[in-house]
DNA sequence: AACAATCTTGACGAAAAAATAATGATTTGC
DNA sequence: GCAAATCATTATTTTTTCGTCAAGATTGTT
């Protein structure tokens, strides 16, 4: 289970805006830079992340990308739910092997884990905004903890 | 974020061969026309699980694979860690971009949170054995909701 | 109007992952 | 001992994903 060079880029992409001082905006060859990747792959993610809403550009001289929202509202279930294009519904229909489709369509013991995991990682994530990643490295991972503490609430009795 | 081949396929196959009655083994063609995935693709996969003391082997005629541990005690978590190839390790020495290492080395917002929602998928895959995937797949839904009832129990108050 | 800076977008090439193929080794049954 | 059945291992090919390029469109400046 990983995430892709998508959901990793185009989340640090934002993550740069969001620790802009209000209003602030950045060029695709700043983004770039910052991020330690090239124009061009700045430039696609940033396309990704403007049509799904997450920024607005700015063209011409001057221009720029800036967040259209504030960075206290965008939660990163939103952003990775854009950047993953929809794997979940496409999860039956991507692991068919040599066949058309999957062998175990109608009863199947694996989907309502995968889904299952799903939910629980989009919840988490549900529970973060941009703007806490801005912070530094030990403040997010203490924040994190607050939401990891979740599982371990569960009685250690096994299912 | 989402399974890899090697997870979803590699998974099946230890499925079949905990459904077996107690004992039971399969042979290379068995568990690849039961998966419809090739044999060579099987064979790959099954040499992965042999190696990780998952299964057991016997070449020859009447040879096969069957599981070297109960179901009962096998826990998806480890099978996951194996077939997963320690994705987790490698996340900071895979997203380089066109640089040597993670730009952000020394104070990281994304970090903490890739490594929580590993921890978070562990604790839940921890949860469940190869036994409970083998029902149909009403009751591993039902199962899995009792799993994943705990991030249920957080308070919903902003982290 | 001309020019420079910037984003837009589809096509293309490179890299990684997955699947297949090929060859070899072990066991059983005769 | 030999042949058939089976797993083991590495190499090759195919497919998918990722990254780059190039031509174009828009805006601001002089
Ligand atoms: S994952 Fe699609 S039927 Fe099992
Ligand atoms: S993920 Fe490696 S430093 Fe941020």
């Amino acid at each position: 289970m990983k995430i892709s060079a998508q959901e990793e880029y185009g989340l640090r992409c934002l993550v740069q805006l969001a620790a802009l001082p209000e209003g602030g905006s950045l060029t695709l060859p700043q983004i770039a830079e910052r991020e330690g990747i090239s124009i061009a792959n700045a430039g696609k993610l940033m396309w990704l992340l403007n049509k799904a809403g997450f920024v607005h550009s700015t063209r011409g001289t001057k221009g720029g990308y800036s967040l259209e929202r504030p960075a206290e509202d965008i939660r990163l279930s939103e952003i990775i739910k854009v950047l993953d294009e929809d794997v979940l519904s496409k999860h039956c229909g991507s692991y068919t092997g040599v066949l058309d489709s999957c062998v175990h369509n109608g009863d199947c013991g694996i989907r309502p884990v995968i889904i299952g995991l799903h939910m629980l990682v989009e919840n988490a994530l549900s529970q973060i905004t941009l703007a806490q990643l801005v912070g530094s490295e030990r403040s997010v991972d203490a924040m994190f903890h607050r939401v990891h503490s979740i599982h371990r609430t569960v009685e250690p009795h096994g299912v």
